[in-house]
DNA sequence: CGCCAATTGTTGTCGTCAACAACAATCTTT
DNA sequence: AAAGATTGTTGTTGACGACAACAATTGGCG
């Protein structure tokens, strides 16, 4: 499977850059992007990549990711509804919603009690703890949104939120 | 799922109906958000997750998934590039990289060509059938992309490629 | 030149997350 | 009461990111 050595020479196409040899020393500074500019969905991923990293780091030090803190406020500013209601709100799998809460719960920052009207559905509901450490996590949250706004602007931040209203 | 195009449900704070009985047969429609709406993060994953469906939709016919877009994209406006430089660019794992090579590879979209300057890396282009396949898959990718000018406003579209010109 | 560190591709593991499927308990409908 | 739908739960699958370890190869440096 060696051979080969005349290669047909493929050289009809493109003229781009970037010749034929690998360039691993690249650095990949140069490297043109070109059709991926212009995708919406690319800068979109990456851009949220970038805040949930931030978001995750500037929530650290109480250990609660951007999925626990949207369950937290939302149950917060909505106690007693089902798990079903809160997973249909937020976009959640239900089945999803279960290891989160299993977590949420064990942490005792939410609790899970039965209903008596229905009696397969859990109401949901802060703990005392939970409204608490919740006002924390509201100031730390509040703290990686200026981080937003000094990275893209606030001003840039705003149109952000206002084009994207319709998903919330 | 289902579209939903707007439903602009700013209604003012919720009843914090302390009532500690679940409402199951809600239908998570008046739910408040509170505190998460203005946080910039939340909206911009659901809006993520829209695109991504949507990209995942319309390229379907394809079997095309983003992640495997854009290196197809990469690798046919930069042929040759290494598997390192690749993975830079676009902010991948190369432990990632590898198996998204292995199926492109594998459906003839990309050839591995070790390289002679450097013989541990990979020389990355495109076949003849994945340049063919590129274009294809460009044209339904621009109709992913009418789609998305579609939900939120060609010029809403504009802004916000301006606003994250800055992650590509 | 020869040895050691770094790089490249690869394999593997682990944890997160979305999408489903199946199930028991419980409601709702008929 | 029987049939069907809903709720919470468990489990599986697959895409994805973060790491760690490894062989082959290259480059640096004494």
């Amino acid at each position: 499977m060696t051979a080969t050595a005349d290669r047909a020479d493929t050289r009809h196409a493109p003229r781009k850059r970037a010749g034929n040899g690998a360039a691993p020393g690249n650095g990949a500074d140069d490297i043109g992007l070109d059709a991926l500019v212009g995708h919406a969905g690319y800068a979109v991923r990456r851009f949220q990549i970038w805040i949930f990293q931030d978001f995750i780091k500037t929530l650290g030090e109480v250990d609660i990711r951007p999925t626990q803190y949207s369950v937290l406020t939302v149950i917060g500013a909505n106690p007693g509804l089902s798990q079903m209601a809160v997973a249909k709100r937020l976009g959640i799998e239900r089945a999803r919603l279960v290891h989160l809460l299993d977590s949420l719960e064990q942490r005792k920052l939410v609790k899970r009690i039965r209903s008596k009207q229905d009696r397969r559905s859990h109401a949901l509901h802060l703990t005392a703890q939970g409204e608490t450490a919740l006002t924390k996590f509201k100031r730390l949250a509040a703290e990686h949104e200026r981080h937003v706004e000094a990275k893209i602007g606030k001003e840039n931040r705003a149109q952000l939120l206002r084009i994207l209203s319709g998903f919330t």
